[in-house]
DNA sequence: TTTTTTGCAAAAGGTTTGCAACACG
DNA sequence: CGTGTTGCAAACCTTTTGCAAAAAA
């Protein structure tokens, strides 16, 4: 989970330790200002003048899956998402891939009961929680 | 969702007006019999005599993907896992991948809030909803 | 016999790695 | 200046596809 709410890229870098590069900088800035998962073909295409590698995307995505800043969300469309890590989740329409946010924080709560109950955990770090369906605009085009 | 209680894989898929053929036996001969979620590798791993073909065998999963009678559960692992689908979700050890499972009738409840909520979707055909953290065993280790 | 299923080989994603050059602090 | 970061090319791993042979009903 996101640490400081900081919407500067550089100054966010530096509370977390890390160097400024230019390609840290113009992905986090794309993760902030896009409120949507984006795949590292996204964030490639994000990127102005082009010059970032695509390893690099991965790298620093890595990075900063690490730190905690972002977090990575399966849409079930064959490349990974992912996202400044805001408590939040998505409904995915499985037929036109529309996405829509939602919170829940009864997912915290269910999240501790289910803990309570395991025999096997310590403790609960993460989940993912993403609901799939048919947006309005696909039910009405197939009736 | 898994339609029939049925054990006896050549009998479930005839009730699914499916083809009884070896490959589609053994695939969910496996997947009936171990109750843990199962890659690909895994269940080639699982048919004895080693005749059947990895195609086939991601071919089978799709078509038991269809018909609802598996699904396919993202355990940050890599490989997509799949298993019968009974309605329960997993608790991942990030440190040593030890899965517990759990039931959760709350999350029903919760995607039908959300649903009520949404300004964009007709209806919630699925859902993912995993748990990742530390197991007891694990905890110990590196204290 | 007709239609579906299977095996094989090849290709197609998506992601990771090794190494040398580069650049942040 | 030293260590961490980047680009490039190649490898890797999982999954998909085309086509002809084989098998189910």
């Amino acid at each position: 989970m996101l640490k400081y709410m900081i919407h500067n890229s550089s100054e966010l870098l530096k509370r977390y330790k890390q160097k400024v590069t230019p390609a840290r900088v113009q992905i986090l800035d794309i993760l902030l200002g896009v409120h949507k998962p984006q795949t590292v073909e996204m964030i490639l295409h994000g990127i102005k003048d082009k010059t970032i590698n695509e390893t690099t995307v991965y790298r620093t995505i890595d990075t900063f899956l690490f730190l905690g800043i972002i977090k990575r969300v399966d849409l079930r469309q064959g490349a990974a998402y992912y996202e400044i890590d805001h408590h939040h989740h998505h409904i995915v329409c499985t037929s036109c891939g529309v996405i829509e946010d939602f919170e829940s924080c009864e997912i915290e709560k269910t999240s501790k009961k289910i803990l309570a109950k395991s025999k096997k955990f310590k403790k609960i770090e993460d989940h993912s929680f993403e609901l799939f369906g048919v947006c309005l605009s696909c039910s009405k085009k197939y009736v």
